[in-house]
DNA sequence: CGCTGCGCTTGACATTTGTCAAGTGCTTTC
DNA sequence: GAAAGCACTTGACAAATGTCAAGCGCAGCG
């Protein structure tokens, strides 16, 4: 799997036999079956995470036990709870595979040596860091301007293929609305 | 002004006299009038901003002629375009003052120079990213799991700062509520 | 001093979205 | 091949929030 995870790495940066190798070092192959947790809130999440197949979800249950879908990571990009990763502190998201998935984890510690050993590799890691704010800042302009018909508008622009890959309910819990409006506005669109 | 960053940088990292002048040297005071823009949508966004006293605010404005507030920066904090910088092409965001303020602008070029020779500052600036990015994050899930009420109430928590500092129409757009609402809600609040 | 404009509040009403409960169709399972 | 479970849909109704219009109070200004 890690192969995945080169051809990735050989699109985006020019690097050395060498430093592929220091990368393939610490790269830790993990597989998950569907439902299967990575981790769960209340762990410490230590790892750098990326997705090789598979389709993950980050989320969070609020008081009434109600899930928020704040991220789906799919191929070839990065999932984790930053904020636990930053602070060491117990995670406050869930994550977890909607299929049967292959994922490659970096403990941080490796994972802040290949950046410091391999400029390229700290490029790559800021432009994808730098990428995932602006889509993180996109996200909320949606979420605080848009009607539920809107978001939904949004997220077919924006995640076409997400759409016919994971369930109404958690895209619905994604856009922050029930699974009950999602399923009109669906209804709605197609009458159009 | 520059002591007012100095004194930011001072407090957070190490740095030796030279690194101190090498930064100094690019960097370029501006002064802003209340309601002054410092970027408009179109614009393209080329510099780092820093904010030494003042408070800006960062927006969109949607089709029918609303505005969308998406960040506030007040003092020892950063703010602009990140999709603009990044990707070089127009802003999709205006930002403007809502107070005179005097505002600290690195040019992007400048700006990844530092980062390269000296690898504290490298630090910092990774650290600041990644708190904003988690900052982001939490407001999502604030965005899309929680009602009018409970959406101010965390802005109370998390801005208390700000409650007394800008206009409650800006405060509502900020939550993505109407002013109305948001001025209910506080009465409604301060009946309990 | 009185006017004007702005920020905020309030009320009446409209619209959107959520809630609850039931029903459909499809797949899985024994 | 009947039964159960799941994803999704639908309907009736309730609650939250938005819209529009008016009014209040205060700061700035002629």
């Amino acid at each position: 799997m890690f192969d995945v995870f080169e051809a990735y790495l050989r699109a985006k940066i020019t690097l050395t036999d060498e430093e592929l190798a220091l990368i393939r070092a610490v790269a830790v192959v993990k597989h998950l079956r569907k439902w299967q947790y990575l981790a769960q809130a209340g762990d410490r999440w230590q790892s750098n995470c990326f997705v090789c197949p598979g389709c993950l979800r980050l989320y969070r249950v609020d008081d009434k036990g109600q899930e928020h879908i704040l991220t789906f990571a799919v191929e070839n990009s990065w999932i984790g709870d930053r904020q636990s990763l930053l602070s060491g502190g117990p995670a406050q998201s869930n994550v977890d595979a909607l299929e049967d998935s292959t994922v490659l984890l970096f403990k941080d510690q490796d994972f802040q040596q290949l950046c410091h050993r391999i400029p390229a590799f700290q490029d790559l890691i800021n432009t994808i860091l730098a990428r995932s704010f602006n889509a993180t800042q996109n996200r909320i302009h949606a979420a605080i301007s848009y009607s539920a018909e809107e978001k939904y508008q949004d997220f077919l622009r924006t995640s076409p293929h997400l759409v016919n890959r994971v369930p109404l309910a958690m895209i619905a819990s994604y856009l922050g609305i029930t699974a009950e409006t999602l399923s009109r506005i669906r209804k709605q669109l197609a009458q159009k």
